[in-house]
DNA sequence: TGACATATGCAATTAAATTGCATATACTAA
DNA sequence: TTAGTATATGCAATTTAATTGCATATGTCA
């Protein structure tokens, strides 16, 4: 069974995080690891409803607090009023967000790393890690 | 008098932007212009007073609304849960934000053109702005 | 100077995010 | 399996950024 894999896999990776493996964890880990864009806290918990579990928000903010801070997720911020959550497994990239229709597509390959090398010898700064958004039109909404 | 030179140029600049050139907009725009990173509302609204300017901040927020359309300024993001904005007759620029003590820093060249063309041709995405901030740690606080 | 579109003040409201505290629950060790 | 404990959650109140409606004030142009 995939299913029972899946959650094995989200258990084993709260526990190895140090957190415990609440149900309602467990239905986050999953609803961001199958997600195809990120997701701010109001989708989370409307995800969650539809599996039959209805936490109350202060539970998942505090719950990104420590995804985030475990390294589970990473804060995207697209210039809206609200922080959004992604899968860290994913691995890192940008986002292309159509200013029309709002759709969020990834962008895999990033060379940032040149840059900052520069900044550290230009500047003396030493990046931790950036932000990269592209903002503009999808295929669908140039006409 | 150089303060003559620069309140008459706030004005016309104000002017062929058809907005009206009040007392708060004036203030506003000169801070603006000799900051030296972006401001948030909060921190215009208390540089406004100590010029004797006291206004509403929703004068504030919509000032920078109108500001933002006429491209007066920049809104800029920096994963904070607030907006920040430039003037935008500095150019465009990226920024070096310490995680430590918040210093902000500009960083001139950008050369994220190449991308756009690359997006264009690989995904027909358009691209009509872009974000890039560097998180990190600045000279002084590496230790 | 007067008319009028625009800008502002004020107060109420919305939405994201945070916090304190009591209760519930997952994990550990026996 | 169970009891003890640290951790997670629920609930309610609060904070802060941002928005909105509406009456009043003011900048601009004829």
């Amino acid at each position: 069974m995939i299913t029972q894999i899946k959650l094995h896999d989200c258990k084993s990776e709260l526990r190895e995080a140090d957190l415990r493996a609440t149900p309602t964890r467990l239905g986050v880990l999953q609803i961001l690891e199958t997600a195809t864009t990120p997701l701010d806290v109001t989708t989370i918990l409307s995800e969650l409803r539809k599996k039959g579990i209805d936490p109350d928000k202060a539970t998942i903010f505090r719950m990104m607090h420590s995804f985030l801070q475990k390294g589970l997720v990473r804060e995207i911020n697209l210039s809206e009023s609200k922080n959004r959550y992604e899968y860290r497994g994913k691995g890192f990239h940008h986002h292309l967000i159509c200013q029309v229709c709002g759709v969020i597509e990834d962008m895999d390959d990033c060379n940032i790393d040149i840059w900052e090398k520069e900044l550290r010898k230009k500047k003396g700064f030493i990046v931790k890690r950036h932000s990269l958004e592209f903002f503009g039109l999808c295929k669908n909404c140039q006409n």
